[in-house]
DNA sequence: CATGAATGAGAGTTCATTCAT
DNA sequence: TATGAATGAACTCTCATTCAT
């Protein structure tokens, strides 16, 4: 993890974020010890240890441990959420293109598995904390109820509508899709990241699942 | 939360669990708040206070504050892991009747949504420590891992030959049907436990998806 | 350590001792515990568990941990300082029998090693504890300074009158005599009790350095 | 007790003892409770009271209470034992001047006496404690049994060989001079420090006990 | 901007003692 | 007489946070 990487990831819209060496060896060592031993276990005095900062340094650049975690987590959380569902492409494809349905769903899971190999602990972190921080739930809210579920929802009732899928509700037809989707994400990275995986041939399959447990068979 | 409750999910084989009127408030403040805030973020006083014990009075029973953790999680994911599997009837019914696949499996659906319906704190409480605590996986190692998969893996097996499943490797085809069942219960349970969920369409659902998911069409 | 030891040793003048068998295990473990992590550093309810009865039942036999701990060592003074001296025997050796005087040192020497022999752990209890209790230090002064000492003084004062011994002041040819002797009874049981010990040679050097001492040479 | 008694007196060897004044404060209360109570029946709130300071201010300079007490009596331990016995005069004049063996003999009680009377409350907390910590007895094995005993035992076999010491086994001659001297040391600063005391006569007397003791007569 | 000594509240745990059984 | 569950004060130690330097 360097300091590029902690930037890109952690910038959030509209407001930039001033890294100095020592803040981006704080946020390095706080997203790998709340990794580790999660948030309310992690000490302050570990954090600065792991940095290689005075304890003190911490609150200079954040005002208590909830807000680092915060500063953390919530862009993360978009970073997570957001970005493949907001471009463009997306739509057009869910939209129009009877014939590569299941494309943009391959696509959308090598994008998604791609984004949390490169950021496991994050994704640990958030996974773990978002269930007892009301910040991350509506950071959450805000970013994928809001803005994406509305487009996904609206393309898969396009879908249905033109009789490619079947008239699960919306939301059911969602949750089918993240649930295989996410079971592998976490099967893959947390719980058994050291077993060898054929990723090319778990993405098809996780693919064929999909399209056929949603699809209608004619 | 009664002590009957309490007794009949906490024991494990071969012991019995001993419960005075205060240790079952101990093991039901400690469930709750376990719950509510997570495992670290806990303070023995708190669980004392919400108990109506002294503080040291939780050290009679217990050694530790994790030593109380255990006590409560370990059998709890075996009660979970467990009942269901170990039941000869799933056996029966997987290796042979090949119609009775579907009912197999809405039968296991329903089956686990009962159990965590009356367990939600703790089934919480599972899925957050598990991450942080080697007792707990190994726990869930020697009971799923050893006991239940081989048996399901053979059963899975059997149907894969018999030409009803596909060819997905077991493991696979095992998460699948998995991930759809946690996608729902925790979407179901934690996520939106307020939502208006009409269950029996979504077992429905969820079946006839995984079915049609990792079935042969013919 | 049996009843009748600690019976005869625990036992005070003018008051019998009654001993239940938990009561006799009670005394035994808190002595060998005492002497091993010393008072403030033992508890209670290690004493009970080594004892095998019941935390309270500690408290039914002594008001407090500190009660226990004077009816263990106060007698033990007694006993320490006490027996020998009071026989009428020393008094008359000391006075009359010129020829004698070292027979009497030797004598005396055995015997309070014998007894330290027997009562290690109590020996030792007595040696830590009696800079921290005013009641033992009470204890001490009415048995040894009060009733001990002027006889021992007298018999000193009276052999030096006579010329054997050099006209040291009393107290100071008493310490001379009683560091010596504890001097090598703390060595030999408490500093190093595995060496290999030839006691009697050891004696025999003592009653010489100290006569040598103390006599006047002609 | 000030900041220059405190820093000379703990500071060992090849390691600067950094003191603030906070650390001073700590230091002098420490040794002050550690020597009216013992080590286990003080608290580490009782100490912070005195010294002035939080509680947790104990701990940014000690990581444990034993750790305390360690950093107190470790140095301590050496500087009783070593200082005088390391200087060569000693050496030089126990080899080889006869007629000065009573001299050397007064100067070793006098120098060590007044050691004793600047720092009674560490002599007192050390007498008590290394019977229970391990780590004292070592330390008192490395300096006084590895380095002084050797050359003091050489010291007295050579007198020995001379002619002018009796062949007593040399641990019995030097358990005969340390007995007598720490006799009195005790008996004058922690068993009676309000008596009336004519040190000179009594350091006389002592010399001349000891040398009629342990010399051969002619 | 960075430090790290200092804080004091609160953590988990132990303790001597009590008391209903 | 003996028990052992219960107590709550006190214990050692950790923590997030502050602030003078």
């Amino acid at each position: 993890m360097d300091e590029k990487y902690v930037k890109q990831l952690l910038e959030m819209e509209g407001q930039e974020l001033k890294l100095t060496e020592k803040k981006v060896n704080i946020l390095v060592a706080a997203i790998e010890i709340f990794a580790e031993k999660g948030y309310s276990a992690t000490s302050t005095s570990e954090i600065a240890k792991r940095a290689g900062v005075a304890e003190g340094t911490i609150f200079r650049h954040y005002d208590s441990k909830k807000d680092l975690l915060l500063g953390i987590t919530k862009p993360a959380i978009l970073k997570m959420v957001v970005p493949y569902f907001a471009s463009q492409m997306v739509e057009e494809v869910f939209k129009d293109e009877i014939t590569s349905f299941d494309g943009v769903l391959r696509a959308f899971i090598t994008n998604r598995i791609e984004f949390v190999r490169k950021n496991i602990p994050l994704f640990k972190i958030v996974l773990q904390e978002i269930a007892f921080h009301n910040e991350l739930q509506e950071t959450f809210q805000e970013s994928f109820l809001n803005q994406i579920l509305p487009k996904i929802s609206e393309t898969i009732y396009i879908a249905q509508k033109s009789g490619r899928l079947k008239d699960f509700s919306i939301p059911t037809t969602l949750r089918f899709i993240m649930s295989t989707v996410m079971g592998f994400i976490i099967t893959r990275f947390l719980i058994m990241p050291e077993a060898e995986w054929n990723e090319k041939e778990e993405i098809d399959n996780m693919v064929e699942c999909i399209m056929n447990g949603i699809s209608k068979n004619n």
